[in-house]
DNA sequence: GCCCAGGTATAAA
DNA sequence: TTTATACATGGG
């Protein structure tokens, strides 16, 4: 059991139930199970202490990554809210969100199943996944390698019910497996390069790109204002322009998804 | 039954 | 370059 204490800024229903991470069920003791980098856990909140129960100290590393815990969040979202008032109202519902850093290969299949589907549905999609072609581990299945999910029929993969994105999915992990894919460009070039770099996939396009850059290789700095959001400002404040996101344009991008999601009459 | 869901590929203007 | 439509599946 691994234990980070003084950790602020971080709320857990928040953070993995906000629609960027579908492998966290949470547990009547409000807790929650699940599996990152192969490891099946069970994380807390013990007062301003993060509980990692069934993880070693060996990698501690890892979760205080995972849970991005070297960021000041109190800071970023007084600079966001400084931004936008529509910023500063997201944010102020929702302050213990915290954009995880995912495995980027997770979350490219996890965002590609997710287009033009439900979180719900989504989760039950990742569930058959994994179940199906990951590693067995202690307490669960690992996420699949590309190279295994590769290898899959078009007839296995249809056990997962994932409909039309099923071929998507093979294309991903094929030039994944590959080595097609330059994660180290997606995670330090130019991002519109590392956008392009994702959009070579069949099924990827920029929303997916999008998504992936965000919580698979922490591209926080970027996250694109899309027409939907600017629309979100302008209704709530017409008399006022639509602000740009910032230097942590991704971080605020979550807390207005989340937002949007609680509140949709707000938001048309 | 009907509508829609963290969109994208494809065809057509 | 921009705009309509199909797409698989299942929850509300």
């Amino acid at each position: 059991m691994i234990v980070f204490e003084n950790v602020a800024d971080l709320d857990l229903a928040q953070t993995l139930d906000c629609g960027q991470s579908f492998r966290w069920t949470e547990r009547p003791d409000g807790s929650f199970d699940g599996i990152a980098f192969s490891r099946s856990v069970n994380v807390s909140l013990d007062g301003s202490s993060l509980v990692i129960d069934g993880a070693g100290e060996d990698d501690r590393a890892l979760w205080r990554e995972y849970f991005d815990l070297d960021l000041d969040y109190g800071m970023v979202r007084r600079q966001i809210s400084g931004l936008h008032p529509v910023l500063a109202r997201a944010a102020e519902y929702a302050p213990g969100i915290r954009v995880l850093r995912q495995e980027p290969f997770e979350t490219l299949i996890t965002f590609i199943i997710s287009q033009n589907n439900n979180i719900k549905r989504i989760k039950g999609i990742v569930s058959r996944l994994c179940e199906s072609f990951g590693e067995p581990i202690s307490g669960g299945f690992a996420f699949p390698a590309a190279q295994r999910l590769s290898e899959q029929s078009a007839e296995a993969l249809a056990t997962l019910r994932a409909g039309f994105r099923a071929r998507y999915i093979s294309d991903a992990a094929k030039k994944v497996a590959r080595g097609e894919i330059d994660w180290q460009l997606c995670r330090t070039g130019d991002y519109g390069a590392a956008r392009a770099e994702l959009m070579k996939i069949t099924g990827v396009g920029v929303k997916v790109a999008d998504c992936t850059l965000l919580f698979g290789l922490h591209r926080i700095e970027a996250f694109p204002v899309d027409v939907w959001m600017k629309r979100a400002m302008e209704k709530l404040f017409p008399e006022m322009a639509p602000a740009d996101f910032g230097e942590y344009a991704g971080i605020a991008q979550q807390y207005i998804f989340n937002y949007s999601r609680m509140h949709p009459e707000i938001f048309e």
